[in-house]
Order: C-alpha cells, then structure tokens, then sequence
DNA sequence: ATAGCTAGTAGCTTCCAGTCA
DNA sequence: AGTGACTGGAAGCTACTAGCT
C-alpha cells in the first residue's frame, strides 16, 4: 500500500463548475470507477514500480474550455513513470527500485511491431534493451530486438545477457529454443518437440494437438494491441501533452472532414515529447466521463514516456474503469432485461451516480437520441463520423435500452431497414457481429465470458432460468451487456447502461476476464474485415443485411439439453440467413435429445418445447418468482427458434415473448430478477442468486478481501488464505440471528465477470489449515464445486473470520476440455468469495442468504505491477485545484504522476492538468 | 476480399528460492 | 537445525493478434 498526497494546480482558467466530484467508488471498493476505456494502447508491459527511464515530460495543462456551466469531467490519472512499451528507445539504466536482492528486470519497451518498426526506420537492433535496464514483470521477455521476443532471447546478444544478468542466481537456466510451430505445422497437427524437455503436465496441450484450437469466435480475447481505429484523431495519440506543444486536438473528425495528416511516424519524439501513458486511473468523479479517451495516449508509436498508471481493473478486469460505469445509474426501461450488473453490484455499495449526467453518455442512455457513437457508417449527431471504436459498440448497446423495449425496438430496427439506411439516430447500431461469425463446427468456449457452465449440477440457475435473449452461456454472441443479470436495486445491482458499456468494451474483459467479451470480438471483427483467426474465417451470408436480432444482444435460447452447449453460435449464424436455414435447424436438432422435435412442423416452438423439454431436476425446482418488475420475466427456456422464428415473422420480440402462452404446467418459473429468499426444504444450487438479507436476517462481509490474491495451482504449494486488505482476513457475520443453534456457513468460490454469480469453473475454494488459521473448516463438494463449510457460533455473535480459505486455480486446459464447458479460461481471473447461510425457519423450511465480496484478482502480473487505488480522501474537488487529496493504494511509485482529466461527452480530452504530487508524502 | 503465414506478445502454468513460523 | 507453509519472482510455454503476402 502506498499513498500519494496531491493536489491538482491551479487551472489555467477559471471553470464555472466549482466542484469535479469522484466518486465515492474507491473508497468503497478498489476497483474505483469504470471508464469507458478506448483499447488503451499500451497495455503494461512493465512494472509500474519501474522507475522513469527518460524525463518525465511535464502536462501541459490545456486551457479550460470556455463557455459557462461546462461540466467538467475530471478524473485524476495516475502516471507512471514508466517507457511506453513500442516505443523503441533505449532505456537509460535506472537505478533499481527494488531490493537489492531482488532486481526487477527491465522495463524496457517492447519491440515494436515489425511494420512499425519499419516504418520509423527502425531496425533490428534499433531499440535495444541497455545492460542495466530492468524488465517489469509480465512484459515480454524480449531482447527488444529485431528478433522474436522469446525465441531470440537466449540466443546470445546482448539483449539476452542483459536478460541473464536478471536472473536471479537460482533461476532456471533451461535451454529456451522456441519450439515453434509454424502455421503449416499446425494446420497438419504436427507437434513440436519440446526442446526444453519439460515434462507437459497432463492436460497441458501439446502444440498442434487437441483440443482443435478455439476459433477465435466473438467474445475471444481482446486484442492485445490496441490500434486506434483508422479515423482516429491523430492527436489522441499524442493525449499526452508535449513540452511546447499545442494540446492535441482529441475531437473525432467530422463527417466529411478531411482526414487528418498523419503524424510522421519517423523520428520518435524526445524523451520530453513523448506520449503521455496511456494507462492511467480515473479517480471516480460524479462528473460522468466520457469514454476514456484519455487513455488513448498511450503512444505506439512514440517514444517513451511516463507511463500512467491503469487502474487495476481497467487492465486486469476487463473493463475500463471509469466514473461512467459506477456513476451512472442507468435505468433498465426493459426490466426484463438482463442488467449487466456485476461484481461492482454488491460490492460497491457507495457508488453514487450521479442523477444528472451531461450528455453524451447520458444522453444515450436516456433514451435520447441514440449515441453519439455509432457503428462506422453512422454518422455521429454531431456530424462526425463514428469511430470504429469499442466505444460505438458500446453505443449500440445502449440502444438497446433506450426505450422500454429496447430487442423489440432494436431487432425490428434491425428487422425493417438496412442497416446502410438506418438513421443515426436511431441507435440502433449495424451490428459488425456478422462479420466475426465463427464457425458453427466450433462450439467454442471462446464464446463465454463466464466461468461457469450451465451444464454443471450446481448452475441450474441459468438452466433453468435462462433469459431467452441473454443467456451469455449459451450465446457466444452474447454481450456481457445483455447478460442476464437480476435486478435488485438493494442488492446493488445496477442495471445501468453504464455498466454495461463498460463491461461490454473492448477493453473489457475481462475480463478481462472475464476480458474475452463477444462484444469485442465481434465489435473487433467489424473494424477488421477479417475474422481474428481461422476459425472466424467463415463468413454467412446475410443478403445484405443485418441480421435481424443481433446475436450480442437477443435472445440466446438454451436447449435444455444440453444448456452449455454453444447452439446458439448456430442459432445464430442461422439468423443470418432468417432463421430458416437448415443449419440451425440441424444444429437445435442435434442437440436436442428428444427426436421427436420437429422444428420444421410448424407447431409453435414455444408450446412444443415447454411440453418436450425439461430437465426433471429443474422442473422440480420450485423457484421464488419474483415480484413483478414491470414486465414479465421472459419464460424459462427459450429455443432459439423461439426468438427467430416469432420474432422475425410476427415481430417485436417481447410481443411474441409475451404472446407465448404458458404450459400449464409450470415447470420452470422465471427466476426472479431480483434476488428473494430462497425458502425450502432443499437447498438452492451454487448458482442461484440469492439475497443477502431478509427479514431480520442479513449475512454482510464485515471485512473484505483484498482486491488481488494469487492463487495457487495444484502443481504449486498453498499461497495462503485470502487477507483483507487492511491485513487480516475477511469477516463474515449474520445479523439477526438470535438462536443458539449455531449454523454453518458455506464458502465457495463464484465469479466475477459482469454475469450471474456463480461458482467459478476455474477457481476452488482451497481449505487453509495450519497454526495460523484459527477458523475450523470443512471441505465438501457442492455440485462439482468445493464449498468450504464454516460453522458460525452464537457465541461469536455469529461471525466468522475466514483465515482458512484459500484459492485453488485449476488448470484452463482441463476445464475446458470438460464436456460441455463452454467457458474459457484466459483472462477469467476475478474471482469473489461467495458466502451462504442456511437459516433454518419454522416449518422446516430453509432460509438462505448470500453475499458475496468484492471481486478478487487471483493472477500473479496485475498483484505485481497494476496501480490500485483502495483510498481517496475525497470526492469532490475544486476544480481549480489547491486542495489536497490523499489516494492510497498500491503499486504506486514515487514517480507515478496523477493527472486530472476531463473528458467530453464524445470521450476526446478537454482538458487535463497533471496534480502536484507531494512526493515526500509517498509512502510505499 | 480472402486466406495463409509469420512475427510478436499477453497470459498461463510450473518451478525455484527466499522467508517465516 | 529441520520442516513445511507461504511468498515472490520468473522461465518457458500456449494461444492469440496483427500485419504481410
């Protein structure tokens, strides 16, 4: 934990709104607020903790726009010290920050891209990693030059003894020959030999081998390289403000304005000039901000420079952190609709957004005109031309929740008119998805965000209740914006668009995490006019048009069959050719157990499919339903077919949803949007949402866990149990309960990404014993999920100090290559400790509730290197600065710079200043 | 416009070594 | 001193992405 006292300088012109406000966000949660991030460019190669290797070049704070009552966008970024990663200079020696018996190895910029490379002359060799030069931690190890990063590393230069000379004296010193398939080989499955002779661990894959590699369907991992979009302002590229140079106009082109000259790529700039990082961390501010295109400086192209801090989860979590997100409490109109709330829901109850928001993003969510971010092809409302950016997908989104029916109103768009002739106003976006088809063949597990399969025994949650147009599980297209989420306004659950856009960035995802988004893949595939990867390749005709429900965004019918299984990608593909294509009706029939379906008979799918399909398990469940939330929930299960076929042919979607008539049997009652109590005599599965308190009952995390916990894998020792950020361990305690009986609590591990909770596929809870844990524990399996069982006394007030649980990650290979695991791995890293209790209630019935924490990253590289801010002292702030704020948090460096933005509606920085850091303050 | 290939690299998994109880 | 758990770091690999042909 570090903390940096700082106050931002005077603005260089008087600013009629007194106050930018941050939100409360990273006081209450570390995660801080959400931008919604352009890819930031660099991602951090380095560790922050890596000192400036050039000067650090001073913000040029841009003059307050004029104009009364502009709302001012602030938030603060930290800048880290730090060489952009492509940029090509030499790095100076810097002295080590760390201990002296540890030497962080080089920040050194990453090489750049050959083409780049090539481009500013630069050759093999050019930049050059400087004996003495240190390495941050999950950068490359690349010798920086010409040559391949790893392949080349050992293979003598200097890069590579400057590389040895890191090594720590026990390292391992095996021979590194890059065992490298070329593409031929591994078109023909021809493994290569592992030169290194190490043993791969069972399940691990060999090169070439099964399974068939992913296709890189939607929803596949970010680009690592974030390339602005063709018409990108050139001067966001240089967001950064260089010493004597004019503030970069960071306005999107207009339509029809001329393309501006492209910057010289040649000579990288002085150290001075240098790009601003682009990595920074917006101090949550009340003001919404625009999409992040702070971040956006982030220099490619240009030399280094001082690296701003990212926040955490902006590169680590998938989404750009920003006070949009959390600040924006973006009404849901369609309140059956999925809300991407998420891990922030509960976690983050002190997010306040803010009721008036400016426009832009508000205006977009407010049902306004649609965004100003369109797909390319539209046209902004201002007359510029969207950006094929994240940021336009995002948009797209939003119209889907413009108005009270946002499928309806989005798929009928979509239905009636090409997308060529849509209005720009109509928000309703061309989806690019179509070009990011993925090959039916490949039911990928790239499609999902999530960890978790609804196949599993313990999610019967989305199996059987599966939003028809949002289960993410089951539709690869499906955005993490349309997830199927509850409402609860108690449980913080924000619906809001906000989160949405967010969550649905490119940036997302994470993940980042949870990062692989569909969104982004097909968002990206659309700025692409190749697919990511072979198995992308296949393209489906559309005649010309959309599709007439975009798959990111409707309905994605789980066959109850087989509920993980991707069908819809076929579904979905299907729709491209109007639902009526043998493919999907192959597809559904294929995975359809009950022969009997016909899909072609022309009985309604609807009936046919509430009489034929039905897990026994699920239709005994008996699920609290909700309260009515405005509109009715949609029906437990719902074929693809359903949507297709009814939707496109008589129309709006929730029309035909509603028209649906109801088995009499009711086998499968739509799960409350919003959690309720769950009281039976059976206990509820893992992945059943359920309310933390009730009645007099309320089972609340008195102390949380830290935001970063690296996990162990079964081939490694024990890492320990989860702390509390402020030391310790994490508190439970139920409230309420007056009995003497005492009661177990349950402790799993459920995921974090913008979806239902559920229990993780990835990550278990692992059991900590030892002289250090004071808590007893038991380890059951729940369902395929280990499930710590901790017994909470009366006689400690019902609370429970959880020192013994730790995290367990499982290998990605082995759990994906589980039958019907859908979920993939990479980047799904967030992970929340997820708490139950079982109240025992007059009747012998069963009163439970959960909670669960604030989202933990469970990967090594982001504890190590991202700058978290756990603490600021205040949110709100003069904007013409002279007062102190105090940020805490980690991975900060002495250097680390705290910048002050404010961003337009449309995301291009206004203005930004950098705050005056007391660095004496710092304390590591 | 598409497909195949290559280079580059982010992230994953495993291993090593140091520290501490 | 020995042991084991914990911890941090990093090696080596896989898999993905972008650019080029």
């Amino acid at each position: 934990m570090s903390g940096f006292c700082g106050s931002p300088p005077p603005s260089p012109a008087p600013r009629p709104p007194p106050l930018f406000k941050a939100g409360p966000a990273l006081s209450g949660h570390p995660r801080g607020l959400k931008l919604p991030v352009w890819p930031v460019h660099p991602v951090f190669p380095a560790s922050p903790r890596i000192p400036p290797v050039r000067p650090q070049a001073p913000l040029h704070p841009r003059p307050l726009p004029k104009g009364p009552n502009v709302p001012l966008q602030c938030a603060p970024f930290f800048v880290h010290p730090r060489p952009l990663p492509s940029a090509p200079l030499p790095c100076a020696p810097v002295p080590s920050r760390a201990p002296p018996s540890r030497v962080r190895p080089s920040p050194c910029v990453p090489a750049p891209r050959r083409a780049a490379a090539a481009a500013r002359g630069e050759g093999a060799g050019a930049p050059r990693l400087v004996p003495g030069a240190q390495r941050g931690p999950g950068q490359q190890r690349r010798d920086v030059t010409a040559g391949r990063g790893r392949g080349s590393r050992r293979a003598g230069g200097e890069a590579g003894e400057v590389f040895s000379s890191f090594k720590k004296a026990g390292g391992r010193a095996r021979p590194c020959v890059r065992a490298r398939l070329r593409g031929s080989e591994l078109a023909r499955g021809v493994a290569a030999p592992d030169p290194s002779g190490r043993a791969r661990a069972p399940g691990r894959r060999a090169q070439g081998s099964e399974p068939p590699r992913r296709s890189q369907g939607p929803g596949r991992a970010l680009p690592r390289a974030h390339t602005p979009p063709d018409d990108f302002p050139p001067g966001r590229a240089a967001l950064s403000p260089r010493p004597g140079l004019p503030f970069p106009e960071t306005r999107p082109r207009r339509l029809g304005e001329p393309a501006p000259p492209v910057p010289p790529p040649a000579a990288p700039l002085p150290a001075a000039a240098a790009r601003m990082p682009s990595t920074s961390f917006p101090v949550p501010s009340k003001f919404p901000l625009g999409p992040a295109a702070a971040v956006f400086g982030s220099g490619e192209t240009l030399g280094p420079a001082p690296r701003t801090m990212k926040s955490a989860e902006e590169e680590h979590y998938g989404y750009a952190p920003s006070s949009v997100g959390p600040a924006l409490r973006l009404p849901t109109t369609h309140s059956s609709l999925p809300a991407p709330c998420h891990d922030l829901q509960t976690s983050t109850p002190g997010l306040v957004l803010p009721v008036e928001h400016p426009a832009g993003y508000g205006a977009a969510l407010d049902g306004g005109p649609a965004g100003y971010f369109l797909s390319s092809g539209h046209v902004r409302p201002n007359g510029a031309p969207a950006l094929e950016s994240p940021r336009i997908e995002i948009t797209s989104y939003l119209g889907l929740h413009h108005s009270n029916n946002q499928f309806l109103q989005d798929t009928e768009v979509e239905d009636v008119l090409p997308s060529s002739k849509r209005s720009p106003s109509t928000a309703t976006l061309s989806l690019p998805g179509l070009e990011a088809y993925r090959d039916p063949s490949c039911l990928s597990p790239a499609s999902s965000l999530s960890s978790r399969s609804c196949t599993s025994e313990a999610s019967s949650y989305e199996s059987s209740y599966s939003y028809p147009y949002a289960s993410p599980q089951t539709s690869p297209w499906q955005s993490p914006c349309v997830s199927p989420k509850t409402t609860d306004a108690e449980e913080g659950f924000p619906r809001g668009l906000g989160a949405c856009m967010l969550l649905g960035s490119p940036r997302h995802s994470p993940s980042t995490s949870p990062r692989a988004s569909v969104t982004e893949e097909s968002w990206l595939g659309a700025r692409s006019s190749r697919p990511a990867s072979p198995g992308n390749k296949r393209k489906y005709s559309l005649n010309g048009r959309q599709p007439p429900c975009s798959p990111q965004r409707s309905p994605t019918p789980s066959p109850h069959g087989s509920p993980r299984v991707s069908v819809t990608d076929d579904s979905w593909l299907g729709n491209s050719t109007q639902y009526t294509s043998s493919a999907i009706v192959a597809a559904i029939n294929a995975l359809t157990t009950d022969s009997s379906l016909d899909l072609g008979d022309g009985v309604p799918v609807k009936s046919r499919k509430t009489t034929l399909e039905q897990p026994p398990s699920v239709a005994l469940k008996v699920e609290p339903v909700g309260e009515d939330l405005g509109s009715p929930p949609p029906p437990a299960d719902f074929a693809p077919e359903d949507f297709s076929f009814q939707h496109v042919r008589k129309g709006g979607f929730c029309d035909q949803y509603l028209a649906v008539p109801q088995h009499p049997y009711q086998w499968a009652k739509p799960k409350p949007l919003s959690p309720t109590p769950y009281m039976s005599p059976t206990l509820p599965a893992l992945d059943w949402q359920l309310p933390s308190h009730s009645g007099p009952y309320e089972l609340r995390i008195e102390v949380q866990p830290k935001s970063h916990h690296r996990a162990h894998y079964e081939t490694e020792g024990s890492r320990g149990a989860v702390k509390a950020s402020a030391g310790g361990h994490p508190v439970v305690q139920l409230h309420g309960y007056l009995e003497n009986e005492p009661l177990m609590l349950q402790l799993f591990i459920g995921t974090a990404d913008d979806r239902l909770l559920r229990p993780h596929a990835f990550y278990q809870v692992h059991r900590i014993t030892g002289k250090t844990v004071s808590t007893t524990s038991h380890e059951a399996i729940l369902s395929n999920t280990k499930v710590l069982e901790i017994p909470l006394l009366p006689e400690n007030n019902m609370r429970a100090v959880i020192d013994c649980a730790g995290i367990l990650k499982l290998r990605n290979s082995d759990i994906e290559l589980r039958k019907g695991e859908t979920d993939i791995g990479r980047k799904n890293t967030r992970v929340r400790l997820v708490f139950r209790v079982h109240v025992p209630q007059p009747g012998g019935r069963t009163l439970s509730l959960q909670v669960a924490s604030n989202p933990i990253e469970c990967s090594q590289r982001s504890a190590q290197e991202l700058p978290l801010v756990e603490k600021q002292s205040t949110d709100s702030y003069p904007v013409v600065g002279g007062k102190k704020m105090v940020l805490s948090g980690h991975n900060f460096l002495q250097d680390s710079k705290v910048i002050f933005v404010e961003k337009a509606p449309d995301g291009h920085h206004v203005w930004e200043v950098e705050a005056k850091t007391d660095r004496d303050l710092y304390k590591p």
